[in-house]
DNA sequence: CATGAATGAGATTTCATTCAT
DNA sequence: CATGAATGAAATCTCATTCAT
C-alpha cells in the first residue's frame, strides 16, 4: 500500500470510530486527525472536505451492502428462493458484523439533512429494496413462499437485519452479547431461519396449518 | 397556560423538529430560538443549556413510551396475554405516530456520547425490555404463546415497533405511505397481528383480535 | 431596620464576600443575588447598577479608614505624636480586621480601570497620606521622632498596615495564623510598636546609637 | 525567533498590559488579540484557553522571582548574610522594575479563585518564604543580625519589596515618582538598607553596603 | 506529501439590565 | 417592594478550511 493510501485508510478508520460515537456533526476534523495521527490539513487534501469523507465512508458501506443483495438475486436462476434468501440474510449479517461501527453509523445518520447524503442513501435503499422485494416475489411465484404481504415481509426482514447494528445496546440488554460476536450472529441467524420457515416458507403440501416442529428452539 | 410554560413549549417543539432533521449536534441553539421565535438566552434560562433541553425531550418521550408498556403489563391479571400484547403494540405505535418526530429522533440519537443521555436511555430501555419480556413469558406460561425463544420474540417486537419511526424513509419507499398516517398504522397493526397469530400464538382457540379471514392479507 | 435596608445589607454582605473571592468583574450580579437570597432585579433597584454597588462598598470602607487617620490627627494638640501614631496603627488594624473581606478587596481592586473608582480611590488615598505624613512630620518637629526620611516612613507604615489584608495567604504561610484573629492582631501590633520604637522614636537623649533593649522580643 | 514564538510573545505582552489595567476577568480575549494584532483564535491555539495564558504569565514571573531568592541563598556559604540579603533585595526590586506590569498584576491577582492559580501561587510563595526565612535565620545564627522575631522580619521584607509594585499609585502619591524609574529604585534600596542596618543588623562592624554617612538621609 | 500557523465564521453561554405584573 | 420573564450585547471557545513553507 502506498503512503497516501495508508494515510487515507487511517483517516477513514478514525472517522468511522468517532462518527459512530459522536455522530457526524459532533465530530471535529481535528479530532479525526488526532485519532488517526495525521495532520488535519491532510483531510481536506485527500477528501476535499469533511463531507467528502462522510460520503466516501457511506458509499463504501452501502456499495458492499447492496451488492450482496444484488449478486445473490442474480443467482436465482440457479438456486432455490429459500436458499437464496438464506444466503442474503447470512451474508448481510456477517457484512455488518465485520463493519459494525460503520453499519451502526450509516443506519443512524440516514436521516441527516444533506442533499448529497440523502440522495446517496435514497439510491442505495431503492436498489436494496428492489432486489429484496423481487426475491420475495419470486419465492411466492415459485410457491416456495406463502402468499403473504410481500411489503410487510420486506420490512420485517429489514427491521431484523438492521436491528442488531442500529440498536446494539438493546441486543446487549436482552442477550448479554455483543452484536459483533460470532456466537451472537450464529444464534441470530438460526432464529431468523426458524421465523422464516414458520412464517414465510410454504410447507411441502402448502397447508396453512400451524407448523410446530417437534424440536423446540428456545434460546 | 402561563407565559413561561408557553415559551418552554414553543422551544421544545422547535427543538424536536430541528433535532429530527439535523440531529442534535447539527442543530444550533440559535436556530431553535429563531424557529421558536424567542430570545436565544431563554433556552439557557429554562433548560440550563442545550443538553438540558435534549434531556427534557428524551425524558418526556421515554417516560410515555415506557409507561405504556408498564401500565398494560399491570393489567395482566385481568386480561389475556394475547389481548395485553395486542394493546401494547397498538398503543406504542399510536404513541409514536403522535410523536413521530420525537420518536425518530430518540430512536436515532440513542447512541449519543453523553453520560447523562446514555444513562437515561439505559434506564428506560431496561425497564421496557423487562416488562415486554415478562409479558411474553407470562403468555408462554399460560400456554397462550408457543414455547419459542423469548429473547428473540422480544427483539423482533422491538425491531418491528421502532422500525417505522427510526427508518421512515424505508417505509415510504416500500409502502408509499407516511408512517404517521392513520391508514399506515392500521395496516401495520394488522400485519403485526397476523405475524403474531401465526408465529407466536398457540392455536387452541382464535386470537382475540378481529379474526383473520382465510383470504390472504397481501397488501 | 426597615425591610429595604435589610435587603440592602444582605446584598452588600454577599457582594463583599464574592468580590473578595472572584474579584469585581469575575462576580455576576446574579451570583450576588443568589448568595443574598434576593431577586436580581433588586440590585439595580437599590444601587442603580453593579458599579453603584461597588462604589457604595468602597466608599463605606475608605470613609471609615480615612476618618480613623484624620480624627486621630486632630487629637495631636492633646496627646503625644507617639501615642497618636500608636492609636492610629492599632485602630487601622482593628478596623481592617473587622472588615477583612472588604479590606482585602479594596486594597486589591484599587487598580481597577474605572474612572469613578479611580477618582474615589485617589481622593481617599491622598487624604490618608496627607494626615499620616503630617503626623510623622509633627513627631519629627516635636523631636519625638528621629529625623528620618518622612516619605519612607509613610510608605513603610502603609506597607505594614495593609500587608496582612492584601496578602493574607502570606501571613498564613509565615505565622500559621489568620489575619483576622485577635491573637494575630495583638502580636502584630507589638511587633510594629517595637519596630517604631527602635527605628523611628527618638531616645531620651536623642543618640543614634543602637538601642538594644535587654528584653528580646523574638516571636 | 520563529513565527509562532513571535506571535506568542505579542499575545503575552498584550495580555500583561491589559490584565494589569483591567484585571483578568475584566479583560476579554478579543481585547488581547486586538492589542496584540493577532487573530483571536490563536490564543486558544497557543495557550489552550484564557486561563492557560494567565498561568503561563504567572509561572514565568514567579519562576524568576523565586529563583532570585533561591540562587542567592545558595551563595550563603561564600558570602556574609548581610551581603546576601542586600543582593536579594536589590535583585528582587530590579526584577520587579523590569516586569513591573506583570509584577503588579501577579501580586494583586494572587487572590484569584482558580484552583490551579491558587496552587501555583502557594507553591511559589512557600518556596520564597522558605528561603528568605532561612536566610534571616542564618544571619541571626552567625550573629550578623540581631535576635529579632524572624517571622516579623520576613513579613516586613515582603511588605516593603512588593509594596511599590502592588500599590504603585501610593508611591506616586508620596514620592511623585514612578516605581519603575531607576531613580526611584536606587533611592528605595538605600532606604531599605538603612532600615536594615538600624533595625536588623548587629553593630559589631559596619554594613557591607556603602557606609551611611552621619548626615541624615531624609528624602 | 506533510506541517504548523493562521483565519473568519459561528457556536454556546453568560451577563447586566429592563419591564410588566 | 418583589418577582420571573425577557432582551441584546458580548464573551469564550471551536471549527473547517486555507496557505506558505
Amino acid at each position: 500500500m502506498e503512503k497516501g493510501e495508508k494515510t487515507k485508510r487511517k483517516v477513514m478508520d478514525a472517522a468511522v470510530s468517532l462518527f459512530n460515537v459522536k455522530g457526524y456533526s459532533g465530530t471535529s476534523v481535528r479530532a479525526i486527525a488526532n485519532k488517526a495521527g495525521v495532520n488535519g490539513a491532510l483531510i481536506s487534501y485527500y477528501f476535499g472536505n469533511k463531507q467528502g469523507l462522510l460520503e466516501q465512508l457511506m458509499i463504501d458501506f452501502l456499495e458492499g451492502y447492496t451488492s450482496i443483495v444484488e449478486s445473490n438475486y442474480r443467482q436465482l436462476e440457479l438456486v432455490s428462493a429459500k436458499s437464496c434468501l438464506y444466503t442474503v440474510v447470512t451474508e448481510l449479517l456477517k457484512y455488518q458484523q465485520k463493519n459494525h461501527h460503520l453499519a451502526r453509523f450509516v443506519h443512524r445518520e440516514v436521516t441527516l439533512d444533506s442533499t448529497l447524503v440523502r440522495e446517496l442513501m435514497m439510491t442505495y435503499l431503492m436498489k436494496e429494496k428492489h432486489f429484496v422485494k423481487a426475491l420475495v416475489e419470486a419465492g411466492i411465484k415459485k410457491k416456495e413462499f406463502r402468499q403473504l404481504s410481500c411489503d410487510f415481509v420486506v420490512i420485517q426482514l429489514r427491521a431484523l437485519l438492521t436491528m442488531p447494528y442500529s440498536q446494539p445496546q438493546y441486543i446487549r440488554e436482552v442477550y448479554h452479547l455483543q452484536p459483533n460476536e460470532d456466537y451472537f450472529v450464529q444464534k441470530y441467524i438460526k432464529h431468523i431461519e426458524r421465523w422464516l420457515s414458520e412464517f414465510l416458507y410454504n410447507d411441502v403440501e402448502g397447508s396453512h396449518a400451524p407448523k410446530l416442529n417437534k424440536v423446540v428452539l428456545n434460546n
